[in-house]
RNA sequence: GGGAGUUUAGCUCAGCUGGUUCAGAGCAUCUGCCUUACAAGCAGAGGGUCGGGGGUUCGAAUCCCUCAACUCCCA
C-alpha cells in the first residue's frame, strides 16, 4: 500500500478525537490516584474561537493532556459565561434590527429571546475547541447561569450581605450611557482623547469683571454650582467669596477657595459640577452644595440642563459652544489631549454619575482574607511571569468598593426585596423576604414587595467558578468531589483579565473555601500580528481560527502558536510559525514513512546502528531531564522545542540516518523493534503537543494494536544514570561533510580516513562515523602524519585522503588564525590563573575548569604548531 | 501624574543568584544538492561592541547609577 508523502491531518485528525471521546479517556472521576485539576476560563456563552483561546487552550491542553499521562486524574472543566452586559448588548442590538426596541418588552420577553440567542449560538465555542484537541471533560460542561451556579451566585450574595460585606449606597459611579447601566471600576478603560479645551467667561455678579474658566466639557455648565479657585492664587484674592453668573443660565454661584485646585491648570479657576465629576462630588461634599443632574440615563440633556434639552451630551456640547460664541462668552478654545473613560463592552464615553447601587466592601474583605494578597506574595499561589505579582499587589492595596449592580436584565438577578417604603430585605425567594420584613416589625404580603430589578456583575458569578464547577457552594454542597479536585492546579488566562477575575477568584476562594482556588496562574500574552498589532475585526488582521486548522492541522496550529509563546510575552502570530508546524508534522509522517518500507531480516544490528542506539537514547534522557526543568518553570515553548530539535536533528537526522540499510537491503529485526520503542517514545513525550499526529503513528507502529493508546500511556520518565554520547563523532562527520562542501566532492563517494590510536572516542564509533559520513577508517599510531587533508576534533588531529591537492600557503594561513585565537585564549586564561585573587576568590570548580580550559588550549596549540611545521 | 517592565543576530526570543572556548536557539538569508522517507527536504556557511554612557569587580549580557527609546498597568 503506497501510503501519501505529504502528512494529511484531515483524515486523522477527527478519527482520533471521536476514538477518545468514545472511550472516555477525557473524563474523570475522583479516584486513588492524585487529582490534576484545571478549570476552563469561560469564553462568551455566545462567543466563536479566536487566536486567543486557540493559545490559551492549547496551553491547558498541553499541561492537561501532560499530567493525564504522568498518572494524574487530569480533570479539564470546560464552560461558558453567560457575559451579562456584552450578551446582553448583543441581543438588544439584534432586537434592534429586527424593530423591536428593549423598551417595548418585559423582562420576562427579553430574557426568552436571550435564551432564545443563547440556545442558537451557545456552545459552538465548545465544539470549535474540539477541533483543536482540547480534552476537556466534556460531561462536566457548565453554564455560569445554569440553575445550580445561579443558585450558588444568589447564595453568596446573601451570605456577603448577611457578613455586611455588601451594602447598598448611593455614591457616583461609573455610567454606561448606551448600555444604560453602571460599571465597576474595572471595565472602564482610559483612553488618550483628544477633545477640546474651552475657556468660558463667568460674568461678575458683584464685581466688575470677570471670571475665565477652562472646561472639556461646556455641555455640564448647567449643572455649575460653584467656581473654585486655589486660595494661594495671588490673581483671585480679592474675589473668593463673591458671585458670578453661570453662562447662558443666569444662575449665580459662589466663587469658593480649596487646595485641591491646581493653580497650573488653564485658568486656574475650576467650574463645579458635582453631578459630573467625581472631584467636583468631593468639593461639593465638602462645601455642602446642591447636585444638579444635567443628563439623562441615556447621555441626553435632561430637564435640568435646561439648554437642548433631549439632545446628545456630545451634540449638546457643541451646541453651547455655539451659543456662547454668539454671545461673546467663549473666550478660547483650544486642542487638548486628556483621558477619558470608556465603557469595556459598549465603547461609550463613561459618565460619572451619582447613584444607588450595591457594593462589596473591600477594605472589609481584605481585612477578613488577608491571605488574597499574602498567598501570591509569598509565592503560595505561583503567577508566571513573577512580574504580574506587583500589579496584583498595587491594585489590592489600592482597590475600592466593588459596584456589584447592573442595570440589565441577563444575568442573576440581585435577591434583594423592597416594599412601597424603599425599605429592604436580602432573601432567596419572596417568602423569605416576608418573613425577614416581619423579623423587622414590618408586615407586608407577598404582592407588596417587590425584586430588584438588576443583575450582577457578570465577575460576581465567575469569581465562584473553581468552586461552583464542582458545586461547592452552599448547603448542598458537594463537598467531597470539592475536596478531591479543589484547589485547582494551574489556570491558564490572559494578564488582561487578572483584576476582573483571577483576583477575585482568589478572593472567593479563601473567603467560601478557605483555601487558594489554584496554585499556579500562567499569564499569556496578547496575540498581535506581525506588526505588533492587536488582532482585531475592523483591521482585518485575525485569522479565521478554524480555517488555519483545516488547512493545516490541529497539530500544526498548535505547534505554531506554541514556539514562541514565553508566559507574559506576546505572540506575534505568523503564518509561517505554523507552516513549520505543518513541515514538522511532514517530517514525522515521512519517518514513519521510512520504516514501513523496510524488510526485516533475522540477523543481528549493524555495529553503527547499535551505536546509535546508544546516542539517541542519551539524547533522550537528557531531553527529558531539561524539559522536566521547563516544565516546571512552565517554560512549554522550550520544552517543545527541545522535543522538536530531539526529533528532527537526532532522530532522522542521525539515528535514522546510521540505522538505515543500503538501498534495497533489509533491516535486521531487532534494530526496527528498537526503532520503532525509541519513535514510540518520542511521540509520548510529543504527545501533549501534537496529540493526533502522536496518536497516529503510536498505533501505527504497533500495527493498530498497541497496549493502550497513546493519551492515556505513561509519559516517559527520565533515568538519571544513563551516561552521555560523546559529541566528537559527529563533529568529525559534520567536518567531513563540510569539507565535502568546500571541496566540492560528492557524498557518494567513499573517502578513506586515518585516525590516531588515542583517538579513543573516534574510534569507539567508527562505524556510526563511516556510516553517516561516507568515510572508511583506518587506525594508524598516535604520533602518525600522513599526507591529506589534516581535521582537528576536539583535541585529536585526524587525516582525511584528497586526490587535490592542499594549497600550503592557504593553509598556513587558516592554521596561523586558528593559531592564534588559541594562543591569545590560552593567554586569557593563563592571566586568570596566574591572578591571586581570582585563583583565592573563585569557587574550586570554576578555577578547575579554567586549568583544563588551558591544558586543552595548550594542546591544541602544540597541534597546530606540529602541523605548520610540516608544510 | 504614579507604578511596573522591556531593549541581545534581519525577525521572534533563551541566557536563573556575575565565572563551562559565552555570546546562543528557531525562523529567515546565502552556497551546494531533485542523494529512492521527506524540496513542506538534505548538507554546509555567514550574521551581534548584548540600546548609549559611567561605575563596582580579578572578571559584567548578567550587579549599581544615568540617559534614550518602546510597552503595559493604574489614576
Amino acid at each position: 500500500m503506497e501510503i501519501s508523502a505529504k502528512y494529511n491531518p484531515a483524515d486523522i485528525e477527527d478519527k482520533w478525537y471521536q476514538y477518545w471521546l468514545d472511550q472516555r479517556f477525557f473524563n474523570s472521576t475522583p479516584d486513588h490516584r492524585p487529582a490534576y485539576t484545571v478549570v476552563i476560563p469561560p469564553p462568551n456563552v455566545t462567543g466563536i474561537l479566536h487566536m486567543g483561546h486557540m493559545l490559551n487552550n492549547t496551553i491547558q491542553d498541553v499541561l492537561v493532556r501532560r499530567a493525564r499521562m504522568q498518572g494524574f486524574n487530569a480533570c479539564w472543566v470546560p464552560g461558558t459565561d453567560h457575559a451579562s452586559i456584552a450578551t446582553e448588548a448583543k441581543v438588544v442590538k439584534l432586537l434592534a434590527e429586527q424593530g423591536i426596541p428593549k423598551s417595548s418588552l418585559t423582562r420576562e420577553e427579553f430574557l426568552s429571546h436571550a435564551y432564545a440567542w443563547k440556545d442558537k449560538y451557545g456552545g459552538i465555542i465548545l465544539d470549535q475547541l474540539k477541533k483543536l484537541g482540547a480534552s476537556c471533560d466534556w460531561d462536566r460542561t457548565r453554564f455560569t447561569m445554569e440553575p445550580s451556579l445561579y443558585d450558588a451566585v444568589i447564595e453568596v450574595f446573601i451570605d456577603l450581605y448577611n457578613k455586611g460585606l455588601i451594602y447598598r449606597g448611593t455614591k457616583m459611579v461609573n455610567w454606561d450611557p448606551a448600555g444604560q447601566t453602571t460599571l465597576s471600576d474595572e471595565e472602564v478603560i482610559f483612553k488618550d482623547t483628544q477633545d477640546q479645551l474651552f475657556t468660558v467667561i463667568y460674568k461678575g455678579v458683584d464685581f466688575d469683571g470677570e471670571l475665565m474658566v477652562a472646561t472639556a466639557r461646556p455641555e455640564t455648565i448647567a449643572g455649575d454650582v460653584a467656581v473654585c479657585v486655589n486660595p494661594n492664587d495671588e490673581r483671585y484674592q480679592g474675589l473668593i467669596g463673591k458671585k458670578v453668573m453661570v453662562p447662558l443660565i443666569g444662575r449665580e454661584v459662589a466663587i469658593i477657595a480649596d487646595d485641591y485646585i491646581d493653580i497650573e491648570f488653564g485658568t486656574g479657576v475650576l467650574k463645579v459640577t458635582p453631578a459630573h465629576d467625581i472631584n467636583d462630588y468631593n468639593i461639593g461634599l465638602k462645601f455642602h452644595l446642591p447636585v444638579i443632574d444635567t443628563l439623562n440615563a441615556n447621555g441626553t440633556i435632561s430637564a435640568a440642563g435646561e439648554l437642548f434639552v433631549g439632545e446628545d451630551r456630545f451634540v449638546a456640547r457643541k451646541m453651547w459652544v455655539k451659543k456662547l460664541k454668539e454671545e461673546g462668552l467663549l473666550f478660547k478654545q483650544e486642542n487638548y489631549s486628556h483621558n477619558v473613560g470608556y465603557s469595556e463592552r459598549t465603547d461609550a464615553v463613561v459618565e460619572p454619575r451619582i447613584s444607588t447601587q450595591w457594593f462589596m466592601d473591600m477594605q472589609l474583605f481584605m481585612k477578613n482574607n488577608p491571605e488574597v494578597l499574602s498567598s501570591v506574595m509569598d509565592d503560595e499561589i505561583k503567577f508566571y511571569p513573577a512580574k504580574l505579582k506587583n500589579t496584583y499587589r498595587h491594585w489590592m492595596e489600592n482597590v475600592k468598593d466593588w459596584n456589584i449592580s447592573r442595570q440589565l436584565w441577563w444575568g442573576h438577578r440581585i435577591p434583594a426585596w423592597y416594599n412601597n417604603s424603599g425599605e429592604f430585605v436580602v432573601a432567596k425567594t419572596v417568602d423569605s423576604a416576608v418573613e425577614l420584613f416581619a423579623a423587622k416589625g414590618i408586615q407586608v404580603n407577598a404582592n407588596e414587595i417587590n425584586q430588584d430589578p438588576d443583575v450582577l456583575d457578570t465577575w460576581f458569578s465567575s469569581w465562584l467558578w473553581p468552586i461552583s464547577v464542582f458545586d461547592g457552594i452552599g448547603k448542598d454542597a458537594n463537598k467531597a468531589e470539592l475536596d478531591y479536585y479543589y484547589p485547582t492546579n494551574d489556570l491558564v488566562t490572559g494578564p488582561d483579565i487578572l483584576f476582573f477575575w483571577v483576583a477575585r477568584m482568589i478572593m472567593a476562594g479563601y473567603e467560601f473555601e478557605g483555601k487558594m482556588p489554584f496554585k499556579n496562574v500562567y499569564f499569556t500574552g496578547l496575540i498581535r500580528d506581525k506588526q505588533r498589532r492587536k488582532m482585531s475585526k475592523s483591521l482585518g488582521n485575525s485569522p479565521d481560527a478554524l480555517e488555519l486548522i483545516e488547512k493545516y492541522g490541529a497539530d500544526a496550529v498548535r505547534m505554531g502558536l506554541l514556539l514562541c509563546a514565553p508566559a507574559g510575552n506576546d505572540i506575534l502570530f505568523d503564518e509561517s510559525q505554523i507552516e513549520q508546524g505543518r513541515n514538522f508534522c511532514n517530517k514525522i509522517w515521512n519517518a514513519y514513512r521510512l520504516m514501513t518500507g523496510w524488510e526485516v531480516v533475522e540477523h543481528p544490528s549493524t555495529d553503527a546502528a547499535n551505536k546509535a542506539k546508544v546516542f539517541i537514547d542519551s539524547r533522550i534522557q537528557q531531553v527529558l531531564i531539561e524539559n522536566e526543568k521547563f516544565f516546571a518553570e512552565f517554560k512549554l515553548s522550550d520544552a517543545l522545542m527541545n522535543i522538536y530539535k530531539l526529533i528532527w536533528d537526532d532522530f532522522c537526522a542521525v539515528y535514522l540516518e546510521a540505522v538505515k540499510p543500503p538501498f534495497g537491503d533489509p533491516i535486521a529485526k531487532n534494530t526496527l523493534l528498537e526503532t520503532q520503542i525509541i519513535f514510540g517514545q518520542l511521540m509520548a513525550m510529543l504527545h501533549p503537543y501534537m496529540p493526533f499526529i502522536s496518536e497516529e503513528i503510536h498505533h501505527a507502529i504497533h500495527q493498530g494494536n498497541p497496549d493502550k493508546p497513546l493519551v492515556i500511556s505513561d509519559y516517559p520518565k527520565a533515568i538519571n544514570t544513563l551516561s552521555s554520547f560523546p559529541m566528537e563523532p559527529l563533529l568529525l562527520v559534520s567536518e567531513i561533510r563540510n569539507l565535502r562542501n568546500t571541496k566540492g566532492l560528492s557524498p557518494k563517494e567513499c573517502i578513506q580516513l586515518w585516525i590516531p590510536g588515542n583517538a579513543s572516542l573516534l574510534i569507539d564509533n567508527a562505524s556510526l562515523i563511516e556510516k553517516l559520513a561516507n568515510v572508511g577508517i583506518n587506525v594508524i599510531a598516535s604520533d602518525g602524519i600522513l599526507n591529506g587533508q589534516p581535521i582537528l576534533v576536539g583535541i585529536y588531529e585526524v587525516w582525511c585522503e584528497l586526490d587535490q591537492t592542499i594549497d600550503p600557503e592557504k593553509e598556513k594561513e587558516e592554521l596561523n588564525k586558528d593559531l592564534a585565537y588559541y594562543i591569545g585564549f590560552a593567554e586569557s586564561v593563563l592571566k586568570k590563573l596566574s591572578n591571586e585573587r581570582f585563583v583565592s576568590n573563585a569557587k574550586a570548580e570554576v578555577v578547575d575548569m579554567e586549568r583544563k580550559k588551558l591544558a586543552d588550549a595548550q594542546e591544541k596549540i602544540a597541534l597546530i604548531t606540529k602541523r605548520l611545521e610540516s608544510l
